[in-house]
DNA sequence: TCTGGGGTCCTAGGACCC
DNA sequence: TCTGGGGTCCTAGGACCC
């Protein structure tokens, strides 16, 4: 093709800016330029409570997503810390979905601060810049936006454009831009996948690009060994959704401020978990199959135990017997920090989301 | 840096049946 | 009697992501 490009299917991939953070300046504008870090209860003398955002002046200190927030006191004292409010997030979440579906393109939203938009242009970078403008307009809150011609390489573009700008990778860039790069800067690589392809002499894009198809598919299995080749080449994923998304299970889990040790209080503790997720069951309109319970003790060994209920259902009676049959499969010795209750969900049956009498 | 919470998907292996 | 499978269901565990 001679001159200019034609129209063509671009995945855009939009990433608020340190997202929680950012609502949190939204109403306090006071706070804006500030070492602010977002997690747990917002007293980082407590114990047990992590990082789960913090701004660009607070990560320039140390800070970053993850880290107990004692630490982050320490690395960074002067900073605001503040509470996690997740109703605030959600609506701020959905005012940004709002805007972007405004442009009449199909979005898939990707939790809280991602979502998916695809759109047949023949210049992305021009509406790529509308979405951001649209966007810090609407909802004062800004974003950078990956163009990619696969989802994978929208996504991976977009760290390339944080904060707040616009980057595209494509076919014609993708080696150049990431042949080179670890292995762990693909999306769904991880440190263990890394250390693993590692062993096989694996460590750049583009040795897992170019690596044997058989071979990975012998160490990896027969879909993640050529999922890891594929993505390494750049993914194929091209299809935006807007389907509804469907839960597959609904859990809570809570780490105890001090541990717990009777088997009283730890089946007390579970069958409260068990109320609050029997809630959600019932909110989501679902029935539940299975009755999972994690258990992480204070050396933090973890391990999970599911009971299948005889049928799907939303009665809690038979809920609570068969979270007692997952938790009595433990032999707790040690004293406990964590509990958790998942509900595992039947699908959702076409035309009966809600409960016939 | 003593390590949150809510999710999804894939794989391995045992049990059981034919 | 010995041997070889395949298929399915189920649970546990691992890995990853935001």
């Amino acid at each position: 093709m001679a001159g200019e490009d034609a129209k063509a299917w671009w995945l855009f991939h939009v990433d608020l800016d340190q997202f929680l953070a950012a609502v949190e300046i939204r109403r306090r504008p006071e706070l804006a330029g500030k070492a602010v870090v977002v997690g747990g209860d917002g007293d980082p003398t407590r114990p047990r409570q992590v990082v789960a955002t913090a701004t660009y002046e607070a990560r320039a200190l140390g800070v970053h997503s993850g880290m107990p927030l004692r630490a982050a006191l320490r690395k960074a004292p002067d900073a605001v810390f503040l509470p996690s409010d997740h109703p605030t997030y959600e609506a701020a979440s959905a005012e940004v979905m709002a805007v972007l579906r405004s442009f009449g393109h199909p979005v898939e939203v990707w939790g809280w601060d991602e979502a998916f938009v695809g759109a047949e242009t023949d210049d992305p970078h021009t509406l790529a810049d509308a979405i951001r403008a649209r966007v810090r307009e609407e909802t004062g809150l800004t974003c950078a936006v990956g163009i990619g011609d696969t989802k994978e390489r929208a996504k991976m573009a977009t760290s390339f454009g944080k904060p707040g700008g616009v980057f595209r990778l494509d076919r014609d860039t993708w080696w150049q831009v990431m042949g080179e790069r670890p292995v762990a800067d693909l999306w769904g690589i991880g440190t263990k996948t890394a250390a693993r392809l590692a062993e096989h002499g694996i460590v750049t894009v583009a040795d897992l690009g170019h690596a044997d198809a058989d071979a990975l598919a012998a160490w990896f299995g027969p879909t993640i060994g050529p999922g890891l080749r594929r993505l390494a080449r750049g993914g194929a994923s091209r299809t935006v959704t807007t389907e509804p998304w469907v839960r597959r299970s609904v859990s809570k889990q809570v780490t105890y401020p001090t541990d717990l040790t009777s088997r009283e209080e730890i089946t007390t503790a579970v069958l409260a978990l068990l109320d609050d997720v029997h809630a959600l069951l019932l909110a989501e309109g679902r029935v539940a199959t299975h009755v999972a319970v994690t258990v992480r003790t204070a050396s933090f060994w973890t391990r999970t135990r599911a009971a299948k209920l005889p049928e799907p259902t939303t009665d809690l009676a038979a809920l609570r017997e068969r979270a007692e049959v997952a938790l009595a499969r433990f032999e707790i010795e040690r004293p406990v920090r964590l509990l958790g209750v998942r509900l595992d969900l039947a699908e959702p049956s076409p035309g009966a989301a809600t409960v016939a009498g």
